[in-house]
DNA sequence: CACTCTTATGAAATCGATTTCACATCAAAT
DNA sequence: ATTTGATGTGAAATCGATTTCATAAGAGTG
């Protein structure tokens, strides 16, 4: 089913087929719909590779992302996917679990593949990636982070302000006894950031976050756990709360607190960040920060649309960030002398 | 930067740069390695449009599932998609929120984009769908469904059968008066056939499932606390178990029942399915019945990747689901009377 | 040693839609 | 009435890698 097959029925030459189908109005009403009859008669469906070789257009854009198994990632994707779909735009997905080698490999073959512009998350890549990107022309924006003063676009929030906000958010509660459950920071900026701006802002209140406060771990509700656990069972003073990097490892915080007949948050403050969906149901429900994964992914696809629309688009697009107060976060107990955390 | 400059650097012709790329030892490891450098040199990246136009394959596979925001979706499409990738292949997402018309649009542009093969979800499609696999003669696989009587390849296990064994569960630990929170039913075979399957159960019992005891509700906690206050709140006898869809509509339920003073599994069992992460976090842990949805993505792409091959390969292949006792199911209290449930 | 067979390579055809360029037609404008 | 311009259509070139076919050189065989 060519397209020389449609033109044969339709009477008429391949080109017209071709401008029927990408410029309608270029060709008679009459002609066009003896075409359209044609092609559906034959069953047509016009081929992709053909077109994209010759129209030096592939109508792909890549998303390169660390993993799906993350429900804002998956929602950023799912949110790009739909916007570029309407503009005609179907998405090449690709992971790399958080290595940064493999976010390479998987960006070349993207392009190799015909990417007109890659979507990807945060600014730490491999410096050849940026080079790729370069050689190929091909427009790129880093969501998950906003800096206007990065020469690169970017479609997303500050990670380090955000992360200060919910630190700020304990240090006026009153604590200064304050530990970090931070998800792994190598290689990736939106931990390291978050774990930056924490730190600035204690620092900003005189309070040191020394490394003894701080554990990097993966994010899973277990590891948030084992991460708490470690934390509270540290021959030192017990925190009075704990900020974690997202909000399982802070679910896991609170489940290992409540194991431990630790009251939430009246013996300990826990804080989360991305208000997942069971944040408000945790129990208690989350003070979190709520993390708009679906407008970033909106933003990031308006954005490369833009681009290559040939539009003059702004650089760098915000999402707003808010903190979201729930009950997992207090005052510290006022008395110093705190119930054994062996009670129950 | 075409392969003809490749082939002039290195001082052959294209037609070997071609085979240096495709069928390395089908040229001289001398000629091979000037090629390579003349490659590197060159930074010379295929054009994959050229090449799938060509040979007639595009080395893509479309994946149309009905959303990227459930894990156990994002976690099969994850999967599936590591394993096509090991073979050079690529992974086209397409999503169409649970609307049956949409996937098959989306299955066109699939297939007009090149897909040379499909993943699906389920077994209930248009017709037309089945229809277009057939005249592109493209091999697929309806996934999250196991059923060796079928037509059509499938890649999961029985929904039904699955969904029984959790009925049979509670049944065997006493229970009679039981309800379910299904998933919504309309155009979904797993929840259609997950509703049917504890319906036979029961029935095999003698327990009947009128209608009043079954509330369909789409998937969020909301939704499942929401639920289950309406099925508490009717005044019939209360149910001493409630089977849920899914494990998100079970939490939500857990959740309820604990805002109304009800203690599970004391006075009522609540079971989920899908084993989500935070099944064995919560409170209490929830029974449930693993669903191994990697294993789906990996069998999915195994059977394209035979069918692509031209392998021989298992029409049907099923994983293992299997039942997870925790501590949200029990034996119904003994005394009839129970609690007020306004105690506390 | 002549002959067949394999192996390495090149020349040229090919995949199918798009696009450029040319041409014809008809309407509007002078 | 002639020119200009717009509009609709067709012929043919083109995108870049693959593949077929042909050829030459070398390896093995009787």
């Amino acid at each position: 089913m060519r397209i020389t097959d449609v033109a044969r029925l339709a009477g008429c030459a391949p080109a017209t087929v071709s401008r029927a189908v990408n410029n309608p109005d270029k060709v008679a009403p009459e002609m066009r719909s003896r075409i359209q009859r044609a092609m559906l008669e034959l069953g047509y469906v016009r081929n992709h590779a053909a077109r994209a070789l010759r129209s030096q257009r592939s109508h792909m854009v890549g998303v390169l992302i660390p993993t799906l198994d993350y429900a804002l990632y998956a929602r950023l994707v799912s949110a790009a996917g739909s916007q570029l779909s309407v503009a005609g735009i179907s998405t090449l997905i690709a992971t790399f679990d958080y290595d940064l080698e493999a976010e390479l490999r998987e960006a070349r073959l993207l392009l190799e593949r015909g990417a007109e512009a890659l979507i990807l998350v945060g600014d730490y890549h491999r410096p050849e990636l940026y080079g790729l990107l370069h050689q190929f022309n091909v427009p790129f924006v880093n969501t998950y982070t906003y800096d206007p003063k990065s020469i690169y676009p970017t479609a997303g929030f500050d990670n380090s302000a955000s992360a200060a906000i919910i630190a700020q958010h304990l240090v006026h509660l009153g604590h200064s006894n304050i530990c970090v459950i931070s998800g792994i920071t190598e290689d990736n900026d939106r931990t390291t950031r978050r774990l930056e701006g924490i730190r600035e802002e204690l620092a900003r209140h005189g309070l040191p976050l020394p490394a003894s406060r701080v554990i990097e771990s993966p994010y899973s509700i277990s590891d948030g756990k084992k991460a708490c656990a470690l934390l509270l069972s540290r021959d030192a003073p017990q925190p009075t709360a704990i900020v974690c990097g997202n909000d399982v490892l802070a679910l896991g915080a609170l489940i290992e607190c409540s194991a431990r007949g630790l009251e939430v948050p009246g013996d300990i403050s826990v804080v989360g960040f991305d208000n997942l969906e069971f944040a408000m149901h945790s129990n208690p429900p989350l003070t979190t920060i709520d993390v708009p994964a679906r407008d970033m992914g909106i933003a990031a696809a308006e954005f490369i649309l833009g681009k290559l629309g040939g539009d003059e688009v702004a650089m760098h697009n915000s999402v707003e960030v808010r903190l979201i107060l729930r009950d997992s976060s207090a005052p510290p107990r006022r008395s110093s002398p705190r119930r054994d955390s062996s009670r129950q």
